[in-house]
DNA sequence: TCGTAAGGTGACGCCAGCGTCACGTCGAGC
DNA sequence: GCTCGACGTGACGCTGGCGTCACCTTACGA
């Protein structure tokens, strides 16, 4: 045995996972300033110093990777959001830790978010409704089972996801904007703005 | 004089016209359709009658060609919703006349929206914060001197104004996949949200 | 009716990305 | 230490987009 590496692996299955995490950094850097459209394989390969024939041993093509790229990012943010959701105790909890956890994100992580938002066009194409949009469909099914217990007035659950989403999308372009970024002074704002949007459809809907 | 066709101009004058209308065209739904990044000269071309190099008689590159696209559609609605803004005489007005104006726009002209929305990323890359970017802007400043004739409680107005927006393009989508879309539903969903956001704001700005 | 030139045409040369593959290297296992 | 095969390598053939240009059609004006 000559292991070496200090984990336990041998040479050739660590520069394996290394060449794979070399390739998808790179991919995540070039997606997020080309976009994906005009990215090019080769451009990823560039920013690595691996050969252009590796790349192929690794993923089948350039579709491929860029779901890989997504997945390591949004999957963990959905999960998380949702994640922090269900904790609520309140309506009040339950749209600012959702925030909360969004925010936080975008702070922590600004390139996946630029990733994300760059590409956000094509994610939508392509995926149909995936990442953002079932993070969407998810709030959506939160809001309606809300509704049912009665925390969360009667309201069009779709309208309200996509408003608390959209809202979310760009308050966040804007807080990572300035610096440093505020990540609880966003989320009590968002927080805010959404509760009283609530507040105001139930009781609108009370009069009619 | 052989002039001939119905308007004043003459053939010449005509298909001039006629071509970059055609180019303009295709290269609308072909934006909207692959997106920027991917889409190609040839691709527009392709949907049209003309050969390819009759496209660099009429545009230099893709780019230009992106430009004029965007320029037709996104100018317009900008100044559309900024005027219907401006002759609001109340909160209540101003903040629905811009969504009625906007969710109009979407139901009216679907594929410019998909255009828009296919290519968010791109165009807020390339013009940085313009078309989208812009009406936040704008809609800002309109917040700001609302604030100061105090209609509007005093808020962070960049962070409304991202709300909104936001708030606008996701109920957008969701209003453009109902069918028919309801744009006066989908007007007084998103006005009622954000009168109620605006006077939560104003309520917890005061009790501290 | 005729000369002129505006402007459409598409083949062309160039370039860059694609995916492959024959070769070489080097770690793994004995 | 030696063999073996996994895997990195980069040149290669191919494809398709780019922008140009010599040619031709035809509207225009006299």
């Amino acid at each position: 045995m000559s292991v070496a590496a200090d984990s336990g692996l041998g040479r050739r299955e660590a520069t394996k996972l290394a060449n794979r995490a070399a390739i998808i950094s790179a991919a995540r850097r070039v997606f997020a300033e080309m976009g994906y459209g005009s990215a090019t394989v080769r451009d990823v390969v560039r920013r690595t110093d691996l050969a252009s024939g590796t790349f192929y041993n690794y993923f089948p093509d350039k579709e491929s990777l860029f779901r890989v790229v997504l997945e390591e990012s949004a999957v963990e943010v959905r999960a998380r959001v949702r994640a922090a959701r269900r904790q609520a105790q309140s309506l009040e909890e339950f749209v600012a830790a959702g925030y909360r956890e969004y925010f936080g994100f975008l702070a922590s992580d600004p390139e996946a978010f630029e990733l994300m938002r760059r590409n956000s066009g094509t994610i939508r194409a392509m995926f149909d409704e995936p990442i953002f949009g079932a993070g969407v469909e998810e709030l959506a099914a939160d809001l309606r089972a809300a509704i049912a217990v009665g925390i969360v007035p009667e309201l069009d659950a779709e309208y309200m996801a996509a408003a608390m989403v959209g809202a979310a999308l760009e308050v966040g372009v804007t807080m990572v904007r300035r610096e440093p970024p505020d990540v609880e002074g966003a989320t009590r704002f968002a927080t805010t703005v959404l509760l009283g949007g609530m507040e105001r459809l139930g009781r609108e809907r009370r009069a009619s």
